[in-house]
DNA sequence: TCTGGGGTCCTAGGACCC
DNA sequence: TCTGGGGTCCTAGGACCC
């Protein structure tokens, strides 16, 4: 017989990256660990448990948390390591259902409804959450419930080490009550709107009877976060979802300010060699490329260009860079610059691109070509190499 | 709280095409 | 020619999440 509801876990890893730390290193399971950059623009990304104790979390500045706490441990961080774990985790994760989304590096969601036909699904979250404890040495917080918000609202209710159920019937006791900001969806500037107009908890936006106003603050939204509120969610998970990266980039906070053309430019090159070099390992081609530039006010603007083919040429990237970035130099002392790609698509779909032709040698000369006219292209702001290609066969209507 | 770095998704206007 | 309607792509900014 056909189920009428599903049973949808979110597993969540408690401190994630301190949690790695703490597994390579054992010694550092009770002393306050913060993982971040260890200077004076530095921002933690994790804060272990010993570490919240002092009022230490996660996004606060080193130097507010030192202050806080002045034994902290300040690790930078190891994105290679985390990488690792992460993918082990899922692979646990893999060994009871495939019907499994990535939320991000730490989360995911699992649809158990046909596993939990022979196993009690709080059975089954005890095993996978002792599981990963005894093989991985990572605690995660699991939240079971009938979709995917109210898993994800449940596996944040207890931690770390949590297991918590949130039914359909729960909604009105343990949904409600929670303060708005706690949702899904609603960051830091959503929730003073929503508090403007007297909605300090998800109850309250349940209740909420003035729809205009409410459409003011939440925009076409609106029927979006009413249906969470109440607890409903038909979304499935969707393995393919996430798999796929959609843009790939760094960026930098400069320790001083960036006063000249030549050091944003310097910069810029190292930070579109790490691209590239991404780009390269993922076997990924990009077609639009985007700088990005904050300044000492935090004002930041962004400029991107958008290439007539997909590439991941260094001098074919850089020299978008460098053009967007020559457009738009000012005078202000420059704080963080970022380079990224998006467009994404497989390296292999290129020679698709070109199958029309002899592919082995277009493939060549245009490699060699490429290089060369990659200059010429800075200056003109087009792509002359593929002007000709494209003529051939564009006009059909 | 003087505010990182990795991302995703949405919106809105303009260009362009049919 | 005094003005449309649908669709797609590009660009810039912004909100949000971990």
């Amino acid at each position: 017989m056909k189920k009428t509801y599903k049973v949808i876990f979110h597993v969540d890893l408690n401190a994630f990256f301190a949690s790695c730390e703490m597994a390579e290193d054992p010694a550092l399971k009770n002393v306050p660990l913060g993982i971040g950059g260890n200077h004076e623009r530095g921002v933690l990304t994790t804060a272990n448990y010993p570490a919240r104790k002092y009022g230490v979390h996660s996004a606060m500045s080193v130097v507010e948390a030192k202050r806080k706490c002045p034994h902290l441990v300040i690790l930078p961080g190891r994105h290679d390591l985390y990488q690792r774990y992460s993918e082990q985790f899922f692979d646990v994760l893999y060994e009871y259902t495939h019907k499994i989304e990535k939320g991000s590096i730490d989360e995911g969601y699992m649809d158990v409804t046909h596993h939990v036909d022979h196993t009690h699904p709080i059975e089954l979250a005890k095993e996978i959450q002792q599981r990963l404890l005894d093989e991985l040495d990572l605690p995660v917080s699991i939240g079971i419930a009938p979709n995917m918000f109210l898993a994800k609202m449940a596996s944040d209710m207890k931690k770390p080490l949590g297991i918590t159920v949130l039914r359909k019937r729960d909604v009105k006791m343990k949904l409600w009550p929670l303060p708005i900001e706690k949702m899904m969806g609603i960051g830091k500037k959503t929730y003073p709107d929503l508090k403007r107009i007297g909605i300090q908890t998800i109850g309250d936006l349940v209740h909420y009877e003035d729809r205009h106003k409410l459409s003011i603050v939440l925009g076409n939204q609106i029927d979006y976060f009413v249906d969470r509120a109440h607890g409903i969610d038909h979304r499935e998970v969707d393995p393919a979802r996430y798999i796929e990266m959609k843009s790939i980039g760094h960026s930098e906070t400069y320790l001083k300010n960036l006063q000249t053309y030549q050091a944003c430019m310097d910069h810029l090159y190292q930070l579109t060699k790490k691209v590239v070099k991404r780009l390269e390992k993922d076997q990924s081609i990009a077609k639009t490329v985007t700088i990005q530039v904050r300044y000492n006010d935090f004002n930041q603007i962004t400029r991107s260009h958008t290439l007539e083919h997909h590439t991941n040429l260094f001098y074919d990237i850089y020299a978008v860079v460098e053009r967007l970035y020559d457009e738009n130099h000012t005078e202000r002392p420059v704080r963080l610059l970022g380079v990224s790609v998006s467009g994404l698509i497989d390296a292999s779909e290129r020679i698709d691109q070109l199958s029309i032709y002899d592919v082995n040698e277009a493939l060549t000369k245009e490699e060699h070509v490429r290089k060369v006219i990659s200059g010429i292209n800075a200056l003109y702001g087009q792509d002359l190499l593929h002007k000709g290609v494209q003529d051939d066969n564009t006009k059909d209507d």
